[in-house]
DNA sequence: TTCTTTGCAAAATGTTTGCAGATAC
DNA sequence: GTATCTGCAAACATTTTGCAAAGAA
């Protein structure tokens, strides 16, 4: 057997999948949830609610709630980037944001850039570090003081 | 001539230069100012706008006002460790937070530790990252899932 | 006396929640 | 038919702001 997660279920890796795992924990796809998904799905980049709401045209609150249920369902995780509204992006990506707090510029660093030092972090503190729920902020050359 | 920092003046060391500070850059010192740099300077671990104005019986206007001068006099620093309020410290500590999101509990890891690692991220994303801002999170031993 | 600061109230921001009617299964 | 979901409004938490009165230099 291999290790297998404990709480977080293994991510869907497509919209069609994504909508399974709706129905099956006994949810309804609605269409509020299909095209949040579907936008999720294609964008490349991270979106706020807000962004979510405009390109859907759906309720900002049902936006949240929708994100909500995703993220327990596994397909969504959201990233606090600095100041300001979180992002969402799909579960599944090998990379983590570095943001930069003055332009708000995102680069994707690679998680295997990162393992060695969140080991280190964890044998000296004793704290798994997660490098996507709060990431990584700093300054880009351009907004360096 | 050493090396000299360009925007953030270096930390005052005790709550006389501290106060010296504010009267240099035309302000007041007032009870409010006073009483806050105190706790800053005595407390041990750092703290929220609600537990200084609690321990200061100031209004919390005034303390997020104090605090905002604070920091532009270089006086103190705040943190956002996950989620909730603010942290404020003192500036010039050689150690970074780390936080479990979810216990709170906040562990000291040195600057020292972090070098190597934030100057690979900047070589590979040119984003200068600031370990304080915006700290590490993730999961303690007991909270882990 | 003059410029800074305080106190209070109100606004701004991002997110959550309660509830009645609409909708998916 | 019944449990879930939507829409709307209101609450919530944190932080910021406007302005007249009070205080420091």
């Amino acid at each position: 057997m291999t290790t297998s997660a404990v709480s977080p279920p293994a991510p869907p890796t497509d919209l069609a999948q994504a909508l399974s795992r709706i129905r099956e924990h006994g949810g309804r796809v609605t269409r509020a949830k299909r095209s949040i998904a579907a936008l999720l799905f294609e964008s490349n980049g991270p979106l706020t609610a807000d962004d979510i709401a405009e390109q859907t045209s759906e309720e900002q609150s049902v936006v949240y709630r929708t994100l909500g249920q995703f993220e327990v369902l596994g397909i969504v995780e959201h990233v606090h980037a600095g100041h300001g509204p979180a992002l969402y992006r799909r579960r599944g990506l090998s990379t983590v944001p570095v943001t930069c707090t003055g332009c708000g510029a995102t680069v994707e660093l690679a998680v295997a850039d990162t393992a060695d030092f969140t080991r280190r972090v964890a044998e000296r503190t004793g704290i798994d570090v997660d490098l996507v729920h709060f990431p990584l902020t700093g300054r880009c050359a351009k907004c360096r003081p």
